[in-house]
DNA sequence: ATAGATGCAAACCCTTTGCACATTA
DNA sequence: TAATGTGCAAAGGGTTTGCATCTAT
C-alpha cells in the first residue's frame, strides 16, 4: 500500500533554500508513519545519511512545521513529536498512559460544538486540541490491535466521510418521506415525494461508492472509527420537522422547508470538508456539499417557478375584477 | 469576597510530613488565583519568605498534585502551570496565543462525546485535555474583560449548573404539557398534567434558588457561561416523545414514560456531579439528581399500584367466570 | 557574490537529583 | 531517633543559538 508522496521539488516556504540534507530529512520524515520526536528522527536520518547534526533536523523540522508538511504535537511528555500533515487530517489523539502510543480520532460534534464555545466568548479559535488520555484496549487486556498505516488512516477518513453523507442522505430520505405521508396538501405531498426520491437515488450513488471503496481494502469495513459524527445528519432536517408538525404545509412552504435543508447541509459539508488537507475523505466533502447545492439550485428555481405562476393567477384575478 | 480555605492542617497525604515552608507556599499558592508555573510560584514565595529554594517548591508543587490540591496543566508552551483545585472543578482551556493568558469552560456535550469515543475505542479514559487555542477578545479589539478571582469562578459554576437544572426541568414540562394535549386517553392523560405540574412546581424552586445566587453578585447573570451544555436537556425526552408520536398512550404508558424521564434525567445528573470536586456546583447537580429520583421512585409506587389494581380486576373477573 | 544551510559546541530553559544538613513526628 | 523536608549546586532532557564554514542560486 504504497502511497504518492507530494511533490517536494515545488516545495520552498517562507524563503528557504533547498538542500540535499534537507531533502534526506523530509524523505525519512515523510516514509515513517505516526509520530516522531526530534530525537528519533535524528537516530533514523543518521542511520541512512550519517554526519547530519542533530540542529539540522531540529531546523528542519521547524521549517517543515512553517511550510505545513508537518506538524507539532505535544503529549505533554515533555518533548514535542511531529506528524506529517500530506493527506493526514488535522485530529485529535486517544494517549495511552501505559504504552505511550497514540490513536487518532475526529469528531465533527466535538468540532463544532468548539466552535460554537468560541463564538460564544469572542475567541478567534486558531487550533483545537483534544487529547483523551487513559489506557488502551491492549493494555488493559492483552489483544494485538493491528498498526494502522498512513494509507490506511486516509481510506478509513474516506469510509467514513462517505459514511457521514450516507447518514445525512438516510435522514433526508426519512424525513421527506415521513414529511410526504404528514402532509394532507396534495401539492405539498407531491413535493416532499419526490424530494424523498432524489434523496433515494442519491443514497444509492453514495452507497455504490461505498462498496466501491471497500473493495480496496477487505478488513475496511471492521477497521475502528476515525470520524464520529452524530449531530451533523440528524440537526440539519430538526427545524424542518418543526415546521411540519406545525401542519399545513402546501406546495411553496414544501418547498420552502426542502431549501432550507438542503442549504443546511450544503454549508455545513461544505464548511466541514474545507478544513482538510487534501485527501479522498475532504473530496467526498466537497463533493457531496457540490451535489446538495445542485440539488439547492434546483429547489429554488423551482420555488421561483411556482412563485410566478401564483404571480401571474393573482395578477390576472385582479385584472378581471 | 474572600473564599474559604481548605482544611490545611489535615492535609497529609502520601506519607507527607508538614513544615513551616511548606505550608507557606501552600497558603502563597492557594491565595493565587488562576494558572501560576514554578517559577512564578517560587518567585511570590520568596517575596514573602526569603530563602526557600526552587527546589522545595518544585517538590511541594509534586506533593501538592499528588494531595489532589493542585492540578498540573500543561499548555504546550514548554512549562507546566498549576491551579488550585479545592472548590475549582477540573475544565478546559481557552489559550490566547497573544497575552497568553487562559479563560476557562466546560462543556458537558463534548464530555458525554468524549465518553462515547473512548468507549467506542474500547480506551478507558482516566482524563481529557481540551484547548482552544487563538486570539482573545480582548487582544483583537483592546476591549478590557476584568479577571475572574475563584470565588467568582465557583459562583458562575454554580449558576450554571442551576440553568443546566431549570433547563432541564423546563423541557421536561414542556414534554409533559405536549404530552397531555396530544394524549386522548383520559387517564393518560391526567397521569401526564400531573407530571407537568410537578415540573412546574420544581421549576419555580429551582428559579427561587436561581434568584437567590443572582443576589450574592449582582454581574453574576451577565457573566460569561462557563458551563455550556445542550443535550443534556434536549436529549433526554427524545425517547419519550417518539413513543408518543406513537399514540395510543394510557395511563400506565404515560406513567411508563414518565419513569424512563426521570430515570435518565437523575442518572445523568448524578453522574455528571458526581465528577467534580467539591463545590456549590456539584451540590446543585447532586441535589437535582436526588430530586428526579424522589420523583421517580413516586412515579414507581404509582406504577406499582396501577398493575396491582389491574390485575386484582383481572384476577375478580376470572374468579366470576 | 551572497543569502542561506550546516555542524559543533555551548547556552538555554525547565525540572529533577545527590548530598549534607535541618526539622518533624 | 528515624524519617522526612530543605538548600545548594549539579545534572538532566529537550531544544535553541552563535559562529565559522560550506553551498546553493
Amino acid at each position: 500500500m504504497e502511497r504518492p508522496l507530494p511533490d517536494l521539488t515545488r516545495l520552498r516556504p517562507a524563503g528557504g533554500k533547498r538542500s540535499t540534507k534537507r531533502d534526506r530529512i523530509l524523505t525519512v520524515f515523510l516514509r515513517q508513519q505516526g509520530h516522531v520526536s526530534a530525537d528519533e528522527l535524528v537516530d533514523r536520518v543518521r542511520r541512512e545519511a550519517p554526519g547530519i547534526g542533530r540542529a539540522t533536523v531540529y531546523r528542519t523540522l521547524q521549517w517543515m512545521v512553517g511550510a505545513g508538511v508537518a506538524r507539532k504535537v505535544d503529549f505533554g511528555d515533555g518533548r514535542a513529536r511531529f506528524e506529517a500533515s500530506y493527506r493526514h487530517p488535522r485530529h485529535f489523539h486517544l494517549i495511552c498512559a501505559s504504552c505511550h502510543r497514540s490513536s487518532e480520532f475526529l469528531s465533527s460534534d466535538v468540532e463544532s460544538l468548539m466552535e460554537e464555545i468560541a463564538a460564544a466568548r469572542h475567541f478567534a479559535p486558531t487550533q483545537a486540541v483534544v487529547q483523551i488520555h487513559g489506557t488502551c484496549e491492549e493494555c488493559r487486556t492483552g489483544k494485538k490491535t493491528p498498526p494502522i498505516d498512513g494509507a490506511t488512516t486516509e481510506l478509513v477518513f474516506a469510509r467514513d466521510a462517505l459514511r457521514m453523507a450516507i447518514a445525512t442522505e438516510r435522514s433526508g430520505l426519512d424525513f421527506y418521506t415521513r414529511a410526504a405521508s404528514l402532509t394532507k396538501d396534495p401539492r405539498g405531498r407531491t413535493v416532499f415525494q419526490k424530494l424523498a426520491a432524489e434523496e433515494k437515488e442519491h443514497l444509492s450513488t453514495l452507497q455504490k461508492r461505498y462498496r466501491d471503496l471497500s473493495a480496496q481494502d477487505p478488513q475496511l469495513e471492521s477497521r475502528p472509527t476515525f470520524l464520529f459524527f452524530k449531530g451533523a445528519a440528524s440537526g440539519l432536517f430538526a427545524a424542518g420537522a418543526e415546521q411540519l408538525r406545525k401542519g399545513g404545509v402546501d406546495d411553496a412552504q414544501a418547498l420552502l422547508i426542502g431549501i432550507r435543508c438542503e442549504r443546511g447541509s450544503h454549508k455545513f459539508f461544505k464548511r466541514y470538508g474545507e478544513r482538510f488537507e487534501d485527501s479522498e475523505g475532504k473530496q467526498i466533502f466537497l463533493e457531496f456539499a457540490g451535489e446538495e447545492r445542485t440539488h439547492l439550485e434546483l429547489l429554488i428555481r423551482e420555488y421561483k417557478g411556482l412563485m410566478e405562476r401564483q404571480g401571474a393567477r393573482a395578477r390576472k384575478a385582479a385584472a378581471r375584477r
